[in-house]
DNA sequence: GTATATTTGTTCGTATGTATT
DNA sequence: AAATACATACGAACAAATATA
């Protein structure tokens, strides 16, 4: 007999779903006593499966770092804390969660100039394909990777974005040196999906892996829109914290 | 040859880890024409799959109501917006959702008096072990379960809030009743999780698929916290809006 | 209208991976 | 550790509906 919860032909594999269960427990310290996770037969018993598929659940925990097996004493858990991204009026990416982590780097990996969508047209406040500068990044938190973005920028008031991100290794820094001292967040729209296949490979995810996914809009003093992105976090990695300032 | 980013011996199968990045490519339009998918030996060819495969991952999605299939003529996705949930100063479940969709409905699940635990006490003002009401309940719209929540709530000062939601459906209405004309959000973390086997069961999922954890705190007028509650959004049936008043 | 190409739908068989006993 | 049952993935063919020339 098979536990309700637990479905087969769901392309899923059941050691994979009792991974996913156990990581959610972990998380929110459920069924975790003295740091240890319940014995192999326990869990066996608990999902109607045999000791044969928790391990294998098990083994992939471990792989994830998230769990620590020791021969003759059972299961650990080996803590790990998100690391919390507040967003607010003031959002910025290494200032958030600078007190959080040692290092932060943000690499460009793609620049180019593009007619801007009606979507990205109507977020800056600019007449439809006219050009914008897009810029693909990837951020690092202590040498792993945090979140990809994609940002794009009115060409005609920001034509040298690209060059200074290059320099600065941050948005920020970069449209300081563009002429702008400060800017607002204005607006934050927030879903999760699956992982894309892009996202396994630049996050260093596996597949099933989720992604945090958010649209942005920064604004300048004035209330003109000057920047639009999306940024696509590692889920695992981060919480976000929304400030009602 | 396969395709790098597709992993076999995942526990996650071929078929739905392309279901998984279709789904991705449809809500961002990317690799749909005229609302209609390439043909499913164009995908096979490109994800390096055979067409069973393919066929496969398109069936997930069509059981999903994401995608429809037409002998002779194509694979066309259906429209299906995902609706905006606001969180600001003065996030409500029923007023902020309320012009997306025709009903709302909330229902009490279960209702238990509990002492604090450090997390809840520390977040509610209140001493540790001091009795908590804990309301669990789950949020409909359209008839579709949306989320479901675990609130708590100082029970020396709100003895009467589960009747009072029980009556109502409505934690707004609710807090009306037990004298608390208005109220602010405080503070809100999200994360993004796999969904458990209780997610599965109670908000319709399959098993892989994406929950948003919200954790928030919200104070009366005078700034004293009166609720803490994390709720679980069926992540593909919402996205979440930051609003920065 | 007819022939042809395109696209989804179905049925065999075979090999490998997953889960249980 | 080995045997068994079931799920997953591939391959080749053919049928049925539709689109196009």
């Amino acid at each position: 007999m098979i536990s309700k919860t637990l479905e087969r032909r769901s392309g899923i594999a059941i050691w994979r779903q009792i991974a996913d269960e156990l990581r959610n427990e972990i998380a929110t310290n459920v069924s975790v006593q003295n740091n240890r996770l319940p014995s192999e037969t326990t869990l066996a018993k608990r999902f109607e499966v045999n000791r044969h598929t928790v391990r294998a659940a098990l083994n992939a925990l471990a792989k994830e770092g998230i769990v620590e097996s020791r021969q003759g004493q059972g299961t650990f858990v080996r803590a790990r804390k998100r690391i919390s991204y507040p967003i607010g009026k003031r959002t910025r990416f290494s200032d958030g969660i600078g007190n959080q982590v040692q290092t932060t780097r943000g690499r460009l990996l793609n620049l180019s100039i593009d007619q801007a969508t009606p979507e990205i047209a109507s977020a800056l406040y600019i007449t439809p394909s006219s050009k914008v500068i897009c810029l693909k990044t990837l951020s690092d938190a202590d040498d792993m990777p945090l979140s990809r973005s994609t940002s794009w920028f009115c060409a005609k008031r920001f034509p040298d974005i690209g060059t200074a991100y290059q320099t600065t290794g941050s948005i920020t820094k970069a449209l300081t040196q563009c002429g702008i001292a400060d800017y607002l967040r204005q607006s934050t729209e927030i879903e999760a999906h699956h992982a894309t296949m892009a996202d396994t490979e630049y996050l260093q995810l596996s597949p099933g892996a989720i992604v945090l996914v958010t649209q942005a809009i920064n604004s300048d003093m004035e209330g003109n829109p000057i920047q639009f992105s999306t940024t696509r976090f590692a889920a695992d990695r981060v919480s976000l914290a929304i400030i009602n300032a």
